[in-house]
RNA sequence: GAUCCACUAGCUCAGUUGGCAGAGCACCUGACUUUUAAUCAGGGUGUCCCGCGUUCGAAUCGCGGGUGGAUCACCA
């Protein structure tokens, strides 16, 4: 205020309201709409773009009439001339706006266009004295008035964050932002253009999964309203893709996008896209060959050659590439030679002599990796493939013939970094069940990572799948090399940002409502319940009764019976538990997977439908209106299999 | 999760030892009929990320918080 007036003999005129530029370029819409001008105008049908303007531009034969639209990067005044740098797609072109050319009433028109305005112009193309080529306008169509001003012109738009959330306005104002998006684009049509031309079938499969499988890591989890399950979404394509495999589709690949509750930085996204592609009949030698010589390709293609530079680095993509065991990597980088190392206590010993932190039950295998991620990883700069890996770590892969421990598995590494995974295809449906299980175990042990039984797939495993190569590449981390993007948002049109304006006021609200609806839908006004026993049991009695927190492995309804339910419980010992329950009326067997219930566990096996009982389920009942209402208890899932009721 | 750094005009950034909030571009007023980051004359448009504190006085110092970035850890 103080301020203010000290200026006021400076400020004259006191109609000259100083005001924001975002009010000034409303002012100037309003005075568009009064002048009877639609400030957001039609359809515009442009005779050119301004490259093909360009192109055909001939300086024996100029003033050829074009129409060309697009947005005002630049205004340069100049009394009674003009010049706007235009923008499209193709790039730009300049036009030169002559007030004898458009008359007055066009010409004052450009009072009121900004920097930032989309318009079309229609005029003959010609070359300026300075030798640019240039249409001079004849008429000026405003297309799009824009409301907010543009960032500079010069250092263009910086933060990064204000880049990844509005990208429009990155896009428009950073070309090379644009130039890196249709590279993406051109990368991802030339690995098509590869995997077709080699006869693979490019097919679509689910992305909300009901058990998510294929790789390590925390899903999504999503619910499905009208079948009242929860879904998962797709952390990998692998299991349908092998599914269609033994389906008789024996060369497919899948370009998708994939989900993982995970961090984020500058090598993840939680959703990005992933290509996986399945040869039957092939192998990890095959994928190998595959790899180098798609990706070598698809440089080729994009960028003209198969040299390509990466953060100030030289790398050459040209096949083939090096080849390595994880062992003699490994070896080569560390110094430690594990085939040296006779077992799980010399290689923990190890480990805690090159300080890599280990927990007890790590196996040599799982040591090797570590090894690895420590001396390896990063000297890995020109693209090597690194093979044999522990079978730990690989669930999905077959085993080695000579060894057992390994599996035949290679990653490829470039500047450091994983670009694909590959192996041979575990085939063998007894060996993938049991794999299942001990990462069932490790789910147990807390890995939340591990990968659940899928049932289904091994039954699609029994029916038979022949031997067969397996590839993921991360597209985004392909495209990052290939356009030298340090960050994975630089390749990411819409990257995952936190929502601004406080998340935490706004979850606090959602968990509010959410606690305040929940109890209203519930109506209990018409529950009946037993009566309550008068006969006391002591307490020897009850103890007698082992009650057990279970976790449902697997559930399937059982065959001519309406009402049973067969499920396959873990009790958290290591030998699977069977019991049988009658509440298929209530229940659909998928929607209790991976549920934890309470069973007790020490009642003598009970024959039902053939099949031995072990056990009982328990369950809420109680009636209602008449009708007998049943809750299957289900508890915390934090709980685990095997804890005791006391 | 830990550490460090950043946050000032629409954009890019200065801001000294705690003493009236600054520049360039953009924008506004005016001049200019072939400009090229046009030029010339004039105009500063601000929640100095937020809150609390210290102080006569805070963009600046302290504490707490927010957002982003980097490094490390976790995860694979």
């Amino acid at each position: 205020m103080a301020k203010e007036q000290k200026n006021t003999p400076a400020t004259e005129e006191q109609e000259q309201v100083q005001v924001k530029e975002i009010e000034v370029r409303r002012q100037k819409l309003d005075a568009l709409r009064e002048r009877g001008i639609d400030p957001f105008g039609a359809a515009f049908n442009a005779s050119h773009t301004t490259s093909q303007a360009l192109a055909e531009f001939d300086d024996e034969q100029p003033e050829k009439t074009v129409k060309i639209a697009g947005r005002i990067m630049s205004k340069r005044g100049q009394g009674k001339v003009s010049f706007l740098d235009l923008h499209d797609q193709s790039g730009k072109l300049q036009i030169y706006v002559k007030i004898d050319e458009v008359g007055e009433e066009q010409f004052s028109l450009l009072k009121l266009l900004d920097v930032g305005d989309i318009i079309g112009v229609a005029g003959p193309v010609f070359r300026t004295q300075r030798g640019e080529i240039s249409v001079r306008a004849q008429q000026l169509t405003i297309l799009s008035k824009s409301l907010h001003p543009l960032p500079e012109k010069w250092h263009g738009l910086k933060d990064v964050e204000l880049r990844y959330r509005q990208r429009y306005v990155d896009l428009i104002v950073n070309p090379e932002v644009k130039d890196t998006f249709i590279k993406r684009s051109l990368i991802i049509s030339a690995v098509r253009d590869y995997l077709n031309g080699q006869g693979f079938l490019e097919v679509e499969t689910p992305t909300m999964h009901n058990i998510p499988g294929g790789a390590a890591a925390r899903p999504f989890i999503t619910h499905h309203n009208a079948l009242n399950i929860d879904l998962y979404m797709r952390i990998a394509l692998e299991l349908y893709l092998k599914r269609l495999i033994v389906g008789g589709l024996e060369k497919v690949y899948e370009i998708g996008r994939v989900y993982r509750n995970e961090g984020l930085d500058y090598k993840h996204n939680p959703e990005f896209t992933l290509l996986e592609l399945y040869q039957a009949y092939s192998d990890y030698q095959g994928m190998m060959e595959l790899t180098e010589n798609m990706v070598a390709q698809v440089a080729q293609k994009v960028l003209g050659t198969m040299q390509i530079t990466y953060e100030d680095t030289q790398i050459d993509l040209t096949p083939p590439w090096n080849r390595m065991t994880m062992q003699e990597a490994v070896l080569k980088f560390s110094g430690v030679d594990f085939a040296q190392v006779p077992d799980d206590a010399a290689a923990q010993a190890l480990a805690k002599e090159h300080h890599i932190v280990i927990e007890p039950h790590f196996t040599k295998g799982k040591i090797l990796s570590l090894f690895f991620d420590a001396y390896v990883e990063e000297h890995l700069i020109q693209p090597t493939f690194i093979t044999d890996y522990p079978i730990e770590i690989s669930p999905l892969a077959k085993k080695h013939t000579d060894d057992p421990n390994m599996v035949y598995r290679f990653e490829a590494f470039v500047y450091g970094r994983e670009l694909a995974n590959a192996f041979s295809e575990l085939n063998d449906p007894i060996d993938q069940r049991e794999r299942f299980m001990q990462q069932m175990l490790e789910r147990e042990r807390g890995d939340e990572e591990a990968n659940m039984l899928d049932e289904d797939y091994v039954n699609a495993l029994e029916y038979g799948m022949p031997p067969t190569g397996g590839l993921g590449i991360g597209m985004d981390r392909l495209v990052m090399l290939l356009t030298n993007a340090s960050s994975i948002r630089d390749v990411l049109l819409f990257p995952a940002m936190r929502p601004l304006n406080s998340a935490k006021e706004e979850h606090n609200v959602i968990s509010e409502a959410v606690t305040e609806a929940e109890p209203a839908k519930i109506d209990f006004s018409k529950v009946e319940i037993e009566p309550l026993f008068k006969d006391f049991v002591d307490f020897e009695t009850f103890s007698k009764s082992d009650f057990r927190a279970v976790k449902v492995l697997a559930c399937e309804a059982v065959p001519k019976s309406k009402k049973l339910l067969k499920f396959t419980l873990n009790d958290g010992t290591a030998e699977n538990r069977i019991i049988l329950s009658g509440i298929h009326e209530y229940y659909e067997p998928e929607e209790l997977l991976g549920k934890t219930c309470i069973a007790i566990t020490n009642l003598p096996p009970r024959k039902m439908m053939g099949i031995d009982s072990c056990g009982m389920l328990i369950s809420a009942v109680h009636n209602e209106e008449g009708a007998e209402k049943l809750h299957l208890l289900m508890v915390d899932n934090h709980i685990p299999a095997g804890a005791k009721l006391y």
